[in-house]
DNA sequence: TTTGGGCACCACGTAGGACT
DNA sequence: AGTCCTACGTGGTGCCCAAA
């Protein structure tokens, strides 16, 4: 058997297969976990086109089939996303009607990654989709302002359940609270934010990460001169100056200083960019 | 002390190649 | 058609730090 470099192919005595995994949520709606057919051509281009044509029928026909299956939308609403609340332009006061909804959580996030998620890494809109999300599985998809310490208390609980650890809890709480602040302030409404001042034992599950060992460092700083490459000068300079691996990584060749009684690097130098 | 956020790490799921 | 394996991406978590 001979495999080439066409998505969702594989070659059998010449004769080109579609094969594709069924997704785990999808495995319901198949007999097999893999999808695999002849694509009856002996030509990698004729493969290419049918393959391509496949894999695309089968995406729009998993998202159709995932559309249906939804049956809790809350995470994925905020992933799809809710419709943008751009309904209360930037700088433009809008005083909030009593009996009117101010904003949804979901629209709140939505908000507030639309407002202060540009140039922020990834992991900053993860955590803030998978935070509200934790709130809108516990608590539903409210409005902001309808939210109550009842509400938070639930929610502590049902992350003490996930046996997250208090650091974890207090991570979470605090995004959702960033989000919830952030929106509230946006739209121009007062809030006593019922997620902040929450009680629990922030150091459950807490413990302190012991520093390797003069022995481990030593070990590794050994194992740098098996080889005279990148990698290893990396892990060396760490070693020997307890930087984080971020700061190493984004030093500039003039920032180390060898010349001079104490060899050194500059650090600050290497923020310039 | 609290809040907001960054970084690093681990576990797990998935895609896709290799093989039977 | 099924199994095994590996690489890779992502979710989730915990610790840390700076600013308020």
């Amino acid at each position: 058997m001979e495999y080439q470099a066409v998505a969702f192919t594989f070659v059998k005595q010449g004769i080109y297969y579609f094969a594709r995994k069924v997704p785990n949520d999808l495995r319901d709606h198949y007999t097999s976990s893999r999808i695999s057919f002849s694509l009856r051509t002996r030509k990698a281009v004729v493969a290419r086109a049918r393959a391509t044509k496949a894999a695309q029928q089968l995406d729009e026909h998993w998202h159709f089939l995932r559309m249906q299956n939804m049956d809790l939308p809350g995470k994925h609403m905020l992933r799809i996303g809710p419709q943008t609340p751009a309904a209360v332009p930037i700088g433009v006061s809008q005083p909030q009607a009593a009996d009117e909804p101010a904003l949804t959580l979901s629209e709140a996030v939505a908000l507030y990654l639309r407002l202060k998620g540009n140039n922020r890494p990834a992991t900053f809109h993860r955590a803030a989709e998978r935070s509200c999300g934790y709130v809108i599985d516990a608590c539903g998809d409210k409005d902001i302002t309808a939210y109550t310490r009842a509400d938070a208390n639930a929610f502590r609980d049902s992350l003490i359940a996930r046996v997250l650890s208090g650091s974890s809890i207090t991570r979470v709480f605090g995004t959702v609270r960033s989000v919830i602040n952030f929106a509230a302030a946006e739209v121009g409404i007062t809030l006593t934010n019922p997620f902040a001042g929450v009680y629990y034992d922030r150091k459950a599950g807490v413990e302190d990460r012991e520093p390797l060992g003069p022995e481990d460092v030593r070990r590794v700083q050994e194992k740098c001169h098996v080889a005279d490459d990148e990698a290893r000068w990396l892990v060396a300079l760490v070693s020997d100056t307890g930087m984080r691996l971020a700061e190493a990584a984004g030093l500039h060749l003039d920032d180390i200083k060898l010349e001079g009684p104490i060899p050194h690097v500059c650090q600050s130098a290497s923020k310039r960019d």
